[in-house]
This record gives structure tokens, sequence and C-alpha cells, in this order.
DNA sequence: ACAATAATTGACCACCTATTCATATGTGGT
DNA sequence: ACCACATATGAATAGGTGGTCAATTATTGT
């Protein structure tokens, strides 16, 4: 398997993208619908604010797109690949391995 | 999408390992075969101790297998649902979207 | 113009993480 | 036993990150 150095980065971004619990929570709560910040802080139960803060930077990544609807801002997942990659991951979750690995 | 604490948590935990440009070239590097940490380490141009040190991780998160084949410590991918998503991910790489997504 | 609701922003902090360097452990050959 | 090679480990450090709190901007209704 040979990428990019560039390509590797981009990825690498994305996975960290990923790698929060609360924002990985909020990628799940806009898979299927957009759905608004005050939804998704209710529904994860953590602060207005924080989702926000984690909103700007699905948005700077392009992981999330968002429209204005009233006062409202509703955001979804704006990438195709990483919707079916977290559906993917989603129902493969819990399947056991066997074989080496220590620690 | 409705997921338990638990399973994001998981979830979020191995797009972690993922989330390094080092760690995701080291899971790139030992995709197909196991190889040794000097060869990741020359592939990647970085140090053997830092390879090692990213190898721990991945070893304790159980995404990598390790065996000892002389002198030389052979590692490879681990986890079949990784690999196959790592090699999505890549193969999907560079596909634009359109719409949204402003900053 | 004003209040009320929704979301965003900025400053600040405690914690975590990647990397380096020096040192140690393990293994095979002589 | 000793040397060379391959990997692993520990300490130390610089930079990054998630979270909170207070203040701000936007939008709608009266």
């Amino acid at each position: 398997m040979n990428v990019a150095q560039a390509h590797i980065n981009e990825l690498s971004e994305m996975f960290q993208m990923l790698s929060d619990p609360t924002r990985l929570g909020i990628m799940l709560q806009c898979m299927d619908e957009p759905v608004g910040v005050s939804a998704i802080a209710d529904a994860l139960d953590v602060s207005h604010s924080l989702v926000s803060h984690h909103l700007r930077l699905l948005r700077a990544t392009r992981l999330v797109r968002h429209q204005r609807h009233g006062r409202a801002v509703r955001y979804q997942v704006n990438d195709e690949h990483v919707r079916t990659m977290l559906s993917n991951m989603v129902e493969h979750l819990h399947e056991d391995y066997s074989e080496t690995g220590d620690e």
C-alpha cells in the first residue's frame, strides 16, 4: 500500500475529526437528516457552546454542511464516503478477533 | 443513528489511532504483509524509536499483531474491518463534493 | 426599539500527545 | 563471553486539544 504523504495527511485529518467522542456523536446525530444545534446538544447532553465549537471544526473540514431555518441552523453530514464508512463501522461493531495482541 | 456511548468511545478510540499521520502511514505500510520496524521506519523516513512508540499503541488497541522473525519483529494489520475500511478510503480519495461548506 | 431565542465566538486552562534523545533489552553469530 | 544488529523503553518537552464561561451576533415576534 503506497499512498502519497499529502493523501495520508488528508486522511489522518479526517480521522482526527472523528477521534473525539463528542464530535463523533455529533456526526452520528446528523447522519440521516439535518439537525439543529440545540437538538444535538440535548441528545448528547453537552453544552450548546461545545457543540458549536465542534461543528466549526467539522464545517472547516467539510464533513458537515449547514442551512439556516428560521433562527435555527441545521447541520448534516456532507460526505458520502464518511457516511457509508461510519454506518459500516457501526454495523461491524463487536465482532471478536482472535490471535496475538498483548499488553 | 443511535449508538450507545460505549460504542462511540470504542469507535473514537480507533479513529484516534488513525488520526496521526505517522501512525496512519505505519498502518498503510503493513496492510498487505508483515513488515519489520526498520523497513517501516525507512519507508516513512522517521526514527526507529518513533515507529516503535507508535507500534506499541497500535498493539495495545489490537490494530496490529506482531511476530518475531530472527532478531526482527514483523508487524501487520490485525483488524479486517479496519483494513477494508482503509482501502476503501484510500480508493475514494479525491472525489469532489459540491454544496455549501464555508470557512 | 426591545425582548427572547438560537447559535457563535474568544479567552483561558488543564490535560494529553507526538517527538527526541539516551539507555536498555533481546537475538544471532563468532 | 562478546559484539553487532533490531527493537523497545523511559524521561523530558513543546505544542495541540477539549471543555467551560462570559460575551456577542443573528433572527423572529411584539
